[in-house]
DNA sequence: TTGAAAGCGCTAACAA
DNA sequence: TTGTTAGCGCTTTCAA
């Protein structure tokens, strides 16, 4: 009988003095392993595997006893053991640009909720819009196991995308869908989506239109959108406002120093095209602060769509991001991924107008 | 010569025919692992690992020759043989109670940093207000092997606490200092922090004060931010306004439908304290968007000092909350306590009352 | 349907 | 200062 309850490590090692199983009723208070719980249930530690991976070929009274024996000693499977003999943690990484501002909350939100759904973790960390950061954190996260990995955006650093070739491991490149750029993408055209913008600011009669775009270095959704405005508004036969186009920060502060000193030089547009709603936020509050009438005197517009900016008033005009949408699709993928070795598909997603107070016809056409 | 060049897995199966090392030159592409570097550099694998331990026993020549063969095999280490053999994963947990608003972006941000400056990567869960998800999730990090966890707050159930113990990891408890509760606490004092509003409020002239607390089941922060609120009116001779005075859910839209109603029953105090800044912001809302003014009729304060309440206008009075230093602190601790094994020390910082513009003396005193 | 045992890649105790 | 080697706890052939 006690053949059958010696672990494989007992077994493998023979008498070796000190690394006899402990001694029962010991004060030791290692946590159990599989070989406790196998001699518990008198199996052996494959049956006990089976167990917990929830393998069909374990006979119904088996599993009952192992089960048993589980919960009595409190058992629970060790992560980086099962990691190292399976090559799978069970694990996935994402890695986002910023935290600072509510953007990606939404999406990483549900991201995260279909990953513990999936019984998944997730592996968090930040670039700070930096590639180089980027690459080493891919890296780490790599080291880790990670089973996949989300991205934002196309614009990635060549050993980012190398570590991720040579690792084989999934990922997918979210807020962005642009395909022909050789990456799965789970996400919207930045470009499609501002396109809307400048069509309903021509629509409503406005010329002289300018832009707060994001810094677009390193940055395609940035680019994109600024991009966009050019080539629509060029289809339109116009061109972006001089002086009153700039790259800045997503901050609240640079926005509203940058329109301040477009005011100041007497280069207002009558319409302000803003990279996100963080800009378009500052861009709002200035105007209002130096009474200068949103919409009358000046249309403004944002990008995202976050939860505050519906309250506002006047309410932001602003396209609305598939956050969530993007979120969900891109762990469902990414677990498919990892489960079923298929590999990720490109999504396109839609980013909606949403036609608030901050808009109207230019006062002085 | 040869003799050198085995590694432990040949040297310990002898001549098993299908698990020798793999011919040199063939097509065969696994990552290479230390023995691969040690028979490279000529050394055995514990000097490989000494070396990618910065061990200090390695002479500076041997190092040299190691650091090369692991540049030219492109070797990285393997994360889950490390952590099974060693017993650290070089991860650190963390379990917010939601992604939704900006309340937790700074401190998490910071704390990320700082793991991420410390060579940790960030496992991050998110428990939705539910004790019995984030127990589920406690179990599933400590699984994946976290080193260390940091949580908010100190309502989390015995089992939570329980696993923490069994594990034997260092945790800390943030957003909060009640270390009276017997757990390691980085944050400020809920009751405190609150009691500057309502000494202001009451300095003010204020007599009739509501509050739109947060829903207080399961949640320590908004359960002392409601009862401060009571003790400090208490003592000063007052009571919480009734009718003026609900448990909502941070957001909004619940701000303003509750707001709403009030109005509706004529029962708006003069000055409504509120749980958060986002449930300020939207009584701020719903006050000005119904033609009452704020501060005149209504004297309106927030919690948290989001980034975006300093542009609102009029500007919100609110308690800013030292989120940045607390995820620094709680990070720099958890670090310590893996490294060099000394216990998480509580820390209590400060919450500073902000005095903007949504605060003034009761127009009908 | 079950068990035996060979590793997964690394660390660390011990020996030299 | 370096090498040998026994595991860390689990999965996964392979054989029975």
């Amino acid at each position: 009988m006690y053949a059958l309850t010696l672990n494989h490590r007992v077994g493998a090692s023979g008498m070796s003095s000190k690394s006899e199983s402990p001694p029962s009723g010991s004060a030791e208070r290692r946590s159990p392993t599989q070989a406790d719980i196998a001699r518990a249930a008198r199996v052996s530690t494959a049956t006990v595997s089976r167990v917990l991976n929830h393998s069909p070929l374990v006979r119904e009274e088996v599993r009952g006893r192992v089960e048993q024996a589980m919960a009595r000693l409190g058992y629970f499977p060790h992560g980086a053991a099962r990691a190292l003999a399976s090559n799978r943690s069970f694990t996935i990484g994402a890695i986002l640009p910023t935290l600072n501002n509510a953007i990606f909350a939404n999406g990483i939100n549900a991201f995260e909720a279909i990953l513990a759904r999936s019984r998944y973790t997730l592996l968090l960390a930040v670039s700070h819009y930096n590639a180089r950061t980027e690459a080493t954190l891919v890296r780490r996260l790599l080291e880790r196991g990670i089973d996949g990995l989300m991205l934002v955006g196309n614009d990635h650093s060549r050993k980012t995308y190398e570590s991720l070739r040579r690792a084989a491991k999934p990922y997918v490149n979210t807020w962005a869908f642009d395909p022909a750029r050789g990456h799965a993408n789970i996400g919207f055209s930045n470009r499609v989506a501002i396109a809307q913008v400048v069509d309903h600011l021509v629509g409503l009669g406005h010329r002289r239109i300018g832009m707060l775009a994001g810094i677009t270095a390193g940055n395609d959704r940035a680019r994109e959108r600024l991009e966009g405005v050019r080539e629509r508004l060029a289809a339109h036969g116009l061109a972006l406002a001089e002086g009153a186009t700039v790259e800045i920060p997503y901050s609240v502060r640079a926005a509203r120093r940058t329109l301040a000193e477009m005011i100041e030089q007497d280069a207002l547009p009558s319409a302000m095209v803003c990279g996100n709603d963080v800009i378009a936020l500052g861009v709002l509050f200035e105007a209002l602060d130096r009474g200068i009438r949103v919409p009358e005197d000046l249309s403004v517009t944002g990008f995202d769509d976050l939860p505050i900016v519906e309250h506002v008033r006047p309410a932001l005009t602003t396209v609305q991001v598939p956050a969530r949408r993007m979120g969900d699709a891109a762990a469902q993928a990414l677990v498919e991924a990892c489960e079923k070795g298929v590999p990720v598909r490109s999504l396109e997603l839609e980013a909606t107008l949403l036609l608030r107070a901050t808009t109207a016809p230019p006062a002085t056409p």
